[in-house]
DNA sequence: CTAGGGTTAG
């Protein structure tokens, strides 16, 4: 009845539109024009429908959403039609949907078929649901569905994800129908996990193998097992290599640390990508140096390759290492006309690099804007505010936090505390390191200690502090110690500081810094008999003062102070410095 | 009528 509202050649070329778009409004306009024709509840308008949408290449979750509602305003829906909103699930940015619907398609007594199963067990898979897995594992043998491939591959896989490898392995020897996705599947399983042994053993016994299987294995050497040499032997076997094996190789070298091997399979390589650019700034970043990793992101972004937002996220914490604000800066900028999507990974390192830059507003305006907030977002404002001087904003945060319900870490009460000390909020630091175990759930560890000794010792109360060193559950360590003889210092405390250098060096870790600390606080109190003494213990111990080091960015240039070595100091940045410090001072007037 | 499973970077 419906259909002959409009014509027969109409219709069809709406669905021919349909078929070739390739986002969602696209696919909204089309649908709106269907409902116009009150088709939309048609089964075969809606699976048309359904598959322009799981044609998306990024199912957002208005798309998901859509799906839904798709299906809803779909009466007469068919097994095809369901099983479509659950691929598009599974392939969306909550795969537990999947899973939901799939439920709902039972209660309503449809037909569950070969190809609902993969698509119900991948979104198992992607959120560890084992559990489900399970029942659906029982569903699949009773419908006698367990030798079909497809199935077959897609248990065997999800068990592999949620880690039951003896589930996973029960199946893969009794299947006797086994293809090289099989046993990709299964040496994955292991390899993700380590178990390189195994792994081993089942690639070397396998028929055939392809380019997974290959990076499967250097992955699993490499990254899970931090065996680079071995994963390194099977890379050199390897007669012709794509560029995930290279990639993987080069990760495997950067997880460990090896940026020189690393950088030589980088410039080998016949053509990199953007994801071999982020594993080799990830890799400098994660191994102290950042100045490295933003040279690196700047060739990239010369070479004509477009940052996509992991590779920003590893420019954006090279800065916050750097304190290089305008870089920083100028990466956001960049993301933004390119409109790349903004995640919450990629918002929460900009609050973080804009806190480490100290810039507040910026890193308040990234966090308020942000439509989902995790642990780490959190933290990062948390600690960001108490670094930054601003204890009482980071306290109010962490009331916010209570009040809306997001889950916290250890790391969250490391920062409000040390927030609390520096601002001197010392009763209410102390509340909440009280209320830690018993309101929160999370038992403090030693560093929490440490706060709590900080808190205690820079506000004066010493015995208190020192109380604490003495009857906390775990044993101090030296840096406890430590942090009460920092105190001692600024108090004054000259008896407790000397009981703090003999637990110190009690327990072995008496460095330089202890002592010079040491003899300070006696030169303090004009105790010089004692300085002159502690100076020429050091030096019976061999001990010789350490330089420090700084790195600061001036101008866009991110410029780096060795105590002691001028080396580094081009007059040109010594122009910069001081063109910036007179900008400064005239600005403050 | 139509579709499906395995690998790589935070």
């Amino acid at each position: 009845m419906a259909r002959s509202l409009f014509s027969f050649t109409t219709q069809r070329s709406l669905l021919s539109l349909l078929l070739s778009s390739t986002s969602l409004s696209q696919v909204l306009q089309l649908h709106a024009q269907l409902i116009t024709r009150a088709l939309a509840s048609d089964p075969f308008v809606a699976s048309r429908l359904l598959l322009a949408i799981s044609e998306i290449p990024v199912i957002s979750s208005d798309a998901t959403t859509y799906a839904d509602l798709i299906l809803s305003r779909c009466p007469r829906a068919n097994t095809f039609i369901w099983n479509t909103v659950v691929r598009i699930h599974a392939a969306g940015l909550e795969p537990r949907r999947a899973v939901v619907v799939f439920r709902r398609m039972r209660q309503e007594g449809l037909d569950t078929d070969s190809y609902t199963y993969p698509f119900v067990l991948k979104a198992c898979g992607l959120f560890l649901g084992w559990e489900e897995g399970g029942q659906i594992h029982g569903d699949v043998v009773k419908k006698g569905l367990d030798f079909d491939l497809f199935v077959t591959n897609g248990l065997i896989s999800m068990c592999c994800r949620c880690g039951n490898l003896a589930s996973a392995r029960r199946l893969f020897d009794r299947f006797l129908e086994k293809d090289l996705v099989s046993w990709n599947a299964m040496i994955g399983g292991y390899a993700s996990r380590g178990e390189m042994r195994q792994a081993q053993e089942l690639f070397d016994e396998m028929p055939e193998r392809d380019a997974f299987s290959w990076a499967i294995m250097i992955d699993g050497y490499g990254k899970k097992a931090m065996d680079v040499d071995s994963a390194r032997r099977l890379f050199d076997c390897l007669p012709d290599r794509d560029l995930v094996c290279w990639n993987s190789m080069i990760d495997g070298y950067a997880g460990v640390g090896r940026m020189d091997d690393a950088r030589e399979l980088f410039e080998m390589m016949p053509t990199q990508n953007v994801i071999s650019w982020s594993i080799l700034i990830d890799g400098y970043v994660n191994h102290g140096d950042p100045k490295e990793a933003l040279i690196l992101f700047q060739q990239m972004l010369r070479q004509g390759i477009r940052a996509d937002k992991v590779c920003a996220v590893g420019a954006i914490s090279a800065c916050a290492q750097l304190g290089a604000l305008d870089l920083g800066r100028w990466v956001h900028f960049y993301l933004r006309k390119n409109k790349v999507l903004l995640d919450i990974v990629v918002q929460t390192a900009l609050v973080d690099m804009y806190m480490k830059c100290g810039s507040l507003d910026h890193a308040r305006m990234v966090f308020e804007s942000m439509s989902d907030r995790n642990v780490i977002s959190w933290n990062a404002m948390i600690v960001g505010l108490g670094t930054n001087g601003h204890g009482e904003k980071a306290l109010e945060l962490f009331f916010r936090m209570e009040r809306e319900g997001a889950a916290m870490d250890d790391l969250t009460f490391l920062g409000v505390l040390s927030a609390c000390t520096h601002a001197g909020l010392v009763d209410e630091g102390l509340s909440i390191f009280h209320r830690m175990k018993g309101d929160f759930g999370i038992e403090p560890s030693i560093e929490h200690y440490g706060c709590l000794v900080d808190l205690l010792g820079r506000a004066g109360r010493l015995a208190e502090a020192k109380n604490v060193l003495d009857t906390m559950p775990v044993e101090a360590n030296p840096a406890l110690w430590g942090s009460l003889l920092a105190s001692c210092r600024v108090h004054r405390a000259v008896d407790m500081a000397a009981a703090c250098v003999q637990h110190i060096a009690e327990l072995g870790a008496d460095d330089s810094g202890v002592y010079i600390l040491m003899s300070n606080i006696y030169a303090d109190k004009g105790m010089w008999e004692d300085v002159w003494r502690t100076r020429r213990l050091m030096g019976e111990k061999g001990m010789k003062k350490e330089s420090g080091r700084s790195v600061i960015e001036v101008d866009g240039v991110v410029l780096e102070f060795v105590n002691g070595d001028r080396s580094h100091f081009l007059m040109e940045d010594m122009l910069r410095v001081t063109w910036c410090l007179s900008e400064m001072c005239t600005s403050l007037g």
